[in-house]
DNA sequence: TATAGGTAGTATGTATACAAAATACAGGAG
DNA sequence: CTCCTGTATTTTGTATACATACTACCTATA
């Protein structure tokens, strides 16, 4: 018996993951604007399929932070204000120290390369003007940060807290001064991780976040 | 029109979050076990509703972190092994720290007063040999904390990791020889907070969930 | 004996039905 | 004209029905 050949039956989603990612995508997309009402019958006619698997799809994005619900109401879009996105990204902050701690830790030679890989990526995609790209690129370089921090849970969080300010990161990312400044801070994540220089990555990383954040809310308040 | 009898409409809440909390209680409670399968309708049945609501509770669930599901085979209670346990508790350490650093940054006198009371509450209840009103009154004093931090999101993924601890936590607790340095750090914490000594707060705290780390730890492998 | 295959029973996935609450709106009283 | 109220419609909450996949067990066969 072949050790290969799993015979992906991932290929099979369940209804309500499919419709969660569907909704998912379209929030963070911005199709779905913040307050806009999820009403599952028309959601449900909308996709094609009943509402057991809105319902259920609802309750996921609500535990996600991307939707609130009230009882006989209904659901929405999560609201986000400029001090929500002040906490997150707080959090955020320590959390991607944290995270860039333990890859110092735990990195090996191969996540380097990986790391190598996605730091040229994000420097290529940056000479075209495709910002989902970009935004993109980023985010497989922090991706492979996190997956070297060697904690699932961890993970999680971030992903989730990265995903609430997806919105307003595509916006800031549009802004094509800050792309040198963006390479060059993680070039210096990268040197600081094959020297495993643990202090200093953090010290990086942290003025990789907290600049963001400034740029973040700016946008924000422009926004208002 | 007075402004007053507001009449708590609130008393409502659907069945999904009834069934919601009371499978997360049995689940931190330890009524239902780690790897336990949660079958739909053996559990309607037993609570004495339909399927529906069982299962949008499940997905609130899974995304808790407190059930795991595979497609078309069902739900089961999350395992927790002593690696997932190093995790959350790592994750913990930074997050109680940036929100006692907040905390330090906000707290007000009302505050401080609800702090004390929650500290004597502690105190007193190690005098008693309820393991769940000891564990109840150090979460008070915790909440206290975070209340002041004032970072909803923060104090929501606070409780949800606190959460996925409390079975080993109510465990710690039995312990009665630790009282005296619980009751110690937390006097500790209350004076920095109430001197507004950042730093030492911080160190303080970072000193009490380590601490909490390595007697969790003990446990775990004791119960292997 | 071990294995393959079939079958009954059980579980989940999805759709639908019915009840009850919320909403929108129209008509009437003041 | 404004505000109240009653009714129709929409929406959520919950239960149930039906289809399909999975499990376990039994039987037949090599």
């Amino acid at each position: 018996m072949t050790d290969q050949l799993e015979l992906n039956m991932n290929a099979y989603l369940p209804l309500r993951d499919v419709v969660f990612n569907t909704l998912r995508e379209a929030i963070l997309k911005g199709e779905l604007k913040p307050g806009e009402r999820l009403m599952e019958l028309q959601l449900a006619s909308k996709l094609g399929v009943s509402r057991t698997p809105i319902r259920e799809a609802i309750r996921m994005l609500e535990q996600e932070g991307l939707a609130v619900t009230v009882p006989r109401k209904g659901a929405e879009v999560a609201k986000m204000t400029e001090k929500d996105m002040e906490d997150v990204l707080q959090i955020r902050k320590v959390l991607d120290e944290l995270a860039v701690g333990l890859a110092c830790d735990n990195i090996e030679e191969s996540d380097l390369e990986k790391l190598h890989v996605a730091l040229k990526n994000f420097e290529d995609s940056t000479r075209g003007h495709d910002v989902k790209k970009i935004a993109q690129a980023d985010v497989e370089f922090h991706d492979v940060i996190y997956q070297a921090a060697n904690n699932p849970k961890l993970v999680n969080i971030l992903n989730n807290l990265r995903e609430q300010i997806y919105r307003y990161r595509v916006e800031y990312l549009k802004n094509e001064t800050i792309y040198p400044t963006l390479i060059q801070e993680h070039e210096e994540i990268f040197d600081c991780l094959k020297r495993k220089d643990r202090a200093e990555v953090i010290r990086v990383m942290s003025y990789h976040v907290v600049n963001q954040e400034l740029m973040v809310k700016n946008i924000i308040r422009e926004q208002e």
